[in-house]
DNA sequence: TTGTGTTGCGGAACCGGTTCCGCAACATTT
DNA sequence: AAATGTTGCGGAACCGGTTCCGCAACACAA
């Protein structure tokens, strides 16, 4: 079982090794020799070895992907995309976990440029100096999910709009007081586009809102569920940050006796697969993270090849009205 | 930036390239020359290539994960705590993704090896012959998760036992009209023992069961919940092979008014975050995911390191009794 | 026929490490 | 003092590819 080498074919064919790795990558070779290589790589079915083909040239076929964390819905379902539109492309997705440690982040987009990937998509949360710094540095194309920075390629949701769109269907809908549960502000998509982008919708009907702030853990949103519980009657509606603080949010109230959306309203935001399956079903806006995933391939393909490709992308969204916020007219 | 190789250390230091290597690899170097490179390797920070060190030893410090599919909790999970273990001792993951088509793990567990990835770890579903000879012909301690045969080290959940335990609970609640919604046969773990460690206890009680086959969609589930709906009353209690797919009954039962567990009790398998924090929440077995990915990977390092590791290991669970099951006596 | 251009191919160097071998310097034993 | 053993180090080959350069063979125009 041991490595067919490029020494070995040409031997096996009567030429020279430059020969083989001309016929290989496509350089001149003659009809005859062609021939003969056509058949004895057949035979031999041999493969180049990756390493060797690494160390001359500087280059893998990989693509870095640095992702906050391995069970979020959302960076599931756009490794997903990636890793689909990279395989039938011929590259290979690696995925490298940061586990929520900004750090770490740093310490990878290093790290994957000394293993040489072609490029790198990250998956980010915060956008800081030292991330720039190394970007920079490293001397790779990075592709930035999920937040944006004019320095830096990036493939974004479009937070502010959805947001605005979604908290503008409910003022429409009579609700005039509002709490609304939302993540921390280092997040500059989620914390801030996406509450301002609600705000900006209850200010401009002159509903009163309260902000609240949480995790994205879904624990941390069940004890804000039950306080809310006590306001039932004068809040009609609390929107929340993401799906995952939603159902937390439910959890509380269920706890507390409440009936939604009877009692009182709940949205999400995110469109994770479960929202649709619950009872009741949630409403919110759906994000296309899968889709998002390839294109993000797509794009740093794109890039790859020299191609120009817009320093910001959005993408979709699509609000998902369902059971779980009432319209009170 | 560009790279600094061993020579130039060599150079800087004064010294043969050979030399450097043996000081960065502990052989033996004097006192003096030992302090110099010392010295001249921080001042650098040289990082050795990775490819050319690879090309050499044909070995890598990756450890490939095949995984049948990327959204998957149980998958998801389990990713993490082999990361997190790999991490910590100096290796790193490679996750493979075969979107659930068996013959793309065949297709992986050769292309890893090409890769020269130290070990595979197989997050399975179905092992068939092919994949046996695979593994024969790869020559790479492969370890597989979920799925067991003798002729490859596994790592596996007591699916039995546990469905057993959970089973016999019910019974002992009263519970003598069951439906089981389950599987197709081609997943060992899930589709047979899990299914016949329910029937065992089922059988032992003189319950009366029936079988129904669904797959691990949760949308597929949907309509065998509204279905069952037709007989709540004579039917006390849905067994279901997964959590998604209990999720996907309640949902059908929701749809037709039908009240958990009030009018019929639900239980699921695999204990996923969310079903304690649904409402009602999910009656499920937990079963340890990250941890036996973690356990999995410290396995398979053992395994490297040549140490005896046992064909077959089992992990623990635990039943989570909640509220979506009722006692009925 | 000579000159010019094109094409096909081999040889050698290179990528950046590791490892084998042999030699010199020094320490130890008798 | 000679014989033997140990240690530290340099040189060279090797891993398996790619690429540069130059030469030979052939085709074609002059």
């Amino acid at each position: 079982m041991k490595q067919v080498t490029i020494k070995d074919i040409a031997e096996l064919a009567g030429v020279a090794k430059s020969t083989v790795s001309r016929y290989l990558n496509g350089g001149s070779v003659g009809k005859a020799t062609r021939e003969k290589l056509d058949r004895v790589i057949r035979d031999t079915n041999y493969e180049p070895n990756q390493f060797a083909q690494s160390l001359k040239s500087k280059q893998t076929k990989m693509i870095g992907v640095i992702v906050p964390r391995l069970d979020s819905y959302a960076a599931s379902r756009t490794m997903m995309g990636i890793d689909e539109q990279l395989t039938e492309r011929g590259y290979q997705m690696l995925v490298v976990n940061t586990a929520q440690q900004t750090e770490r982040e740093i310490e990878q987009l290093y790290n994957l440029a000394k293993q040489k990937v072609a490029g790198i998509i990250w998956l980010g949360t915060t956008v800081t100096e030292r991330h720039l710094e190394a970007i920079e540095a490293i001397q790779i194309p990075v592709l930035l999910i999920g937040q944006q920075h004019d320095n830096v390629h990036s493939l974004v949701y479009p937070d502010h709009e959805a947001a605005n769109a979604l908290g503008s269907e409910f003022m429409r809908w009579g609700h005039r007081n509002v709490v609304y549960v939302g993540v921390s502000e280092t997040d500059i998509a989620v914390g801030q586009e996406r509450r301002d982008g609600f705000l900006k919708s209850f200010q401009e009907s002159g509903a009163n809102v309260r902000v609240i702030q949480t995790t994205f853990k879904i624990e941390d949103a069940i004890p804000i569920g039950e306080q809310l519980a006590d306001e039932v009657g004068t809040v009609s509606l609390i929107v929340c940050a993401t799906d995952n603080i939603a159902l937390g949010v439910l959890k509380g109230l269920a706890n507390q006796g409440i009936e939604v959306p009877n009692d009182i309203s709940v949205s999400g935001f995110g469109g994770y697969d479960f929202t649709e399956v619950l009872h009741p079903s949630i409403t919110t806006v759906h994000l296309p993270y899968r889709r998002t995933g390839s294109k993000a391939a797509d794009m740093m393909l794109q890039l790859l090849h020299g191609e120009h490709v817009p320093m910001k992308t959005f993408t979709i969204f699509e609000l998902k009205v369902r059971e779980s916020v009432d319209k009170l007219k």
